[in-house]
DNA sequence: CCCATTTGGTTGACGTGTAAACTAACCTCG
DNA sequence: CGAGGTTAGTTTACACGTCAACCAAATGGG
């Protein structure tokens, strides 16, 4: 059962490390349901980056600035503005300067982007179930724990 | 002690469901460690996936056909050929066509990319302590566990 | 009030991931 | 042998992620 990765990635020795291991596991099982997402979110015209904002600025219910945006997604501050251009072009979001402040761009959510969403919700509720509805409630919340104690690692540098 | 990727991600909401919950903890927590690793490997002239690379190479300990490294990676075909365009520009790996098999191109490792990589075996091993060093064994077999557990629902549709 | 600093956001360059289309070489079967 | 399919690899186009550099608006101390 242990060697199920080490076969998967044709890997000739054994891991290193159990942490080794571990970290092995978590980039492989994250890049697999990634994979899965992101098939998903294209069947619907949109990028995983793109379907984030949007599941953001939903959930805020209210325009939100462009680095608040950032700051909730991993991604670096550059990239947003990218990311919004594309979003705005297809008309998803729109972008409004601020009078308080003329340097913040505030970015709203479309009745458009809205529907897409709403199209999105089922099935994205559906893969949830495929990816990981086969564990337990219990296996569910002590992956959590885990996840969440191994994080607090890193906690510290990276804000 | 549950609230804190809630409280990370700024949600308003509480998840809709426990597979939700698991899923986006384990993305935020790959996401973190991957930008560790990123940034270790940056002070050394790499990129991950550069990286990715050179560890098969010396880990296979022989030339490997693109296509074969490909399929130990996550990434798609088409893009191995930029990612060995570039370590042949740096001189980390050479190309060689093979004579059987004209269509196969050999890619060997370079000793300037094992010193590369000798150079960086002790930071990554430190690496992998602090990012889960501080879970017990016990709790990184479990974790193993889990995830393995977890990848199985999706192994028929993605190979 | 003015200059230095900070803050919000953008631009450009580079590396990467992915899909689609294409070339070149091998293989199979009639 | 020769047409068609398969396989290895490349090219092209687009979307990010990241860094370095930059601009413009706001702020704050002298």
């Amino acid at each position: 059962m242990s060697g199920d990765l080490r076969r998967e990635l044709k890997k000739r020795r054994p891991f290193e490390s159990p942490e080794q291991e571990t970290l092995l596991n978590l980039m492989r099982t994250n890049d697999r349901f990634q994979f899965q997402f992101a098939r998903l979110f294209r069947d619907h015209g949109l990028t995983p980056s793109q379907y984030n904002v949007l599941r953001i600025l939903r959930g805020e219910g209210g325009p939100l600035p462009c680095l608040e945006i950032a700051a909730r997604m991993i991604a670096a501050v550059p990239g947003i503005t990218g990311l919004i251009d594309r979003l705005e072009a297809t008309g998803l979001v729109t972008r409004e300067r601020s009078t308080e402040d003329r340097r913040v761009v505030y970015v709203s959510i479309t009745a458009k982007a809205l529907d897409v969403l709403a199209g999105l919700d089922g099935p994205v509720d559906v893969l949830h179930k495929t990816l990981v509805g086969h564990l337990t409630l219990d296996e569910l919340r002590e992956l959590n724990r885990l996840l969440e104690k191994a994080r607090q690692s890193s906690r510290d540098e990276t804000g």
